[in-house]
DNA sequence: TATGAATGAGCATTCATTCAT
DNA sequence: AATGAATGAATGCTCATTCAT
């Protein structure tokens, strides 16, 4: 009987095996020829599993944010206050665990800007969207609530790309940019405005 | 006696002969070769100019963005009320004349996020701090005449990040995101929290 | 299953088959490019089995210094006298049959003289040490033999290198300087004072 | 009245002013451009008293040989016996206030060996004959006051060979060689074989 | 299915030399 | 006589991808 190999478990295998790679190098530095000795298979096989090398980093990148995802899901589910919620959400800005996946996100983001396929954006735009799924839903609940006003949605998309901002701002630049201060603080203003 | 030659605005007019090259091609696949052949020189003479290559792209993002600055301090002046400067100011991000600068400066951002250097971080926080010293002022104008209060200070760095933000995401996915409207939104909702 | 190669074999052919290349045109003007040619591989093929060019020099050298040792141990053997050993010895410095390993390691010293690395020094100390072994070993077997006196071990190194001193000079000038005759009439005048 | 330059004085001084850049780095890091900012000239003006690079190195060498000489005759007359004559010579491949010149040698003798040129083994060739010259001629002198065999000249080019045998082997190798040491009890034992 | 040997296009950078001024 | 701007050939090395086994 032939041996069944799990093809999407050996994608996932593959790919999770040089995360460290690109977290410790970068992306640039990633050659197929490190990331097939680090994953203990042919530099041939990659290509069995990954039509090039682009897709290895979907393929990370996709499987920390479903982690972070369902992560955060299961966080958010105990607490009360939206606020409480909304802060929790931006954690990943800035928190200590998150530090890899944000790091994996950033190669990402570079490559994207730099060279932008189709596949990758129709990536992002997915990746996006499930978070700010999840983001739009705690705002309304919020407002069902009563928590917060009905306008108030209209903020949302203003926040999610806060954090994206100053992430990038604190990533080009030298600037001591204190995230979690700033972002925490701009949060509370916005919760003025958005509060009943 | 040797020819003289103007050697800072030759260093300009070899970045700028090459700008259409970084604009049609992106960062990465710009090579001396293309560069030098652009600007109808030598490729050895990249060199008397430049440092290397990374030198280059930093006078064209350089020049650009003199360009525009001081063109935006132009148009600043006359306008009357802080929300227009404001305004003025995050034009930057959507309108149709700083497309060119934009597509630069994306590029310039997907390296320093890929493969930062110390020149470049030191760069783009010189090149950051001068927008936000202009930011900064109008708000500081804005509270001198009492348009605003004195606690929106806090926010400035907020609202100068959620434009950065805003662009990462619609440069990194295909969601039809509407720049122009939602910073547009964004701004005014805050300047009900900010104005007296 | 994948070709398999023998690694260490392939290396030798590639070092051997430029061999001619370095023996017509010197070490300075052996790119990777024409090697490759020569070879009739690829140049991307020359680094799957040499970490750099350097290192293709040090395989052709050993390459052709161990073919040069074992011959010589082998005529070595059937000779009696100590002195008919020594001169067989220094026949390097000027036989025709050595001329080949002669020019390949002319160009080797130049390198050595000109950028000294220290893998360059290493090798080189090795590879002479292997020689001066043999060297001694023949000395001391004629101290044994009685044929020799003690003290002649510490005129070993003198002998040693005297051969160098007069190859380097005949490589290095156009003086007519007869290395078969004045090395041997250099070795007669030591064994005066070697012999018992 | 137009200034008159000392062509032939011009030439040293250029020649002499980049002489600590080859010892610092070694012949094959010279370039001309560094060459003429530390002569504090044009790198036309090179071109004006060198018809290429390697006219310099000749002149350079060429200056300290000629220095070294006028002082090696200098010391060599208040000295007695041949043997100290001797030694006194072969001081050249150990003293420490030789360095200089043995190092500007060394890079000379790498690039003989790697791309000899004729002029380059002309040059050599007379320098080499003028120090054998007075080589020769302290043995005659030795010969004459009865100091030494008549058979002793034979031995002339050996002795002289043999330190430059010495200085080779231990640039190229990590071998601790202590020429000095080495050097002069090969002198020792040779001169009991010359001796009368 | 798995492999790894082979590849060659591609690239940044150097530098001796020329020559117009 | 002096200069230095301009040059382009030359080069070592990388790496994603292919494909024969």
């Amino acid at each position: 009987m032939a041996i069944i190999v799990d093809k999407e478990q050996k994608r996932r295998d593959i790919a999770l095996s040089c995360k460290s790679l690109v977290l410790a190098n970068g992306i640039n530095s990633l050659s197929v020829a490190a990331l097939a000795k680090e994953a203990g298979i042919g530099k041939g096989t990659v290509y069995e599993y990954f039509k090039n090398k682009e897709e290895i980093l979907f393929e990370i990148v996709n499987i920390m944010m479903q982690e972070h995802s369902s992560k955060l899901l299961g966080e958010l589910e105990s607490l009360g206050s939206t606020k409480e919620k909304i802060k929790k959400f931006s954690e990943f800005f800035y928190s200590e665990q998150d530090k890899e996946l944000r790091s994996m996100y950033k190669a990402f983001t570079a490559l994207s800007l730099g060279s932008p396929t189709q596949e990758m954006l129709a990536f992002q735009t997915t990746s996006m969207q499930n978070y700010y799924d999840v983001f739009e839903s705690i705002l309304k609940i919020g407002i069902e609530k009563g928590e917060l006003r009905d306008s108030s949605l209209s903020l949302a998309k203003g926040i999610f790309v806060v954090g994206k901002g100053m992430y990038v701002v604190s990533e080009t630049t030298t600037s001591i940019i204190d995230i979690e201060l700033e972002l925490n603080q701009f949060i509370d203003a916005l919760f003025e405005l958005m509060e009943v």
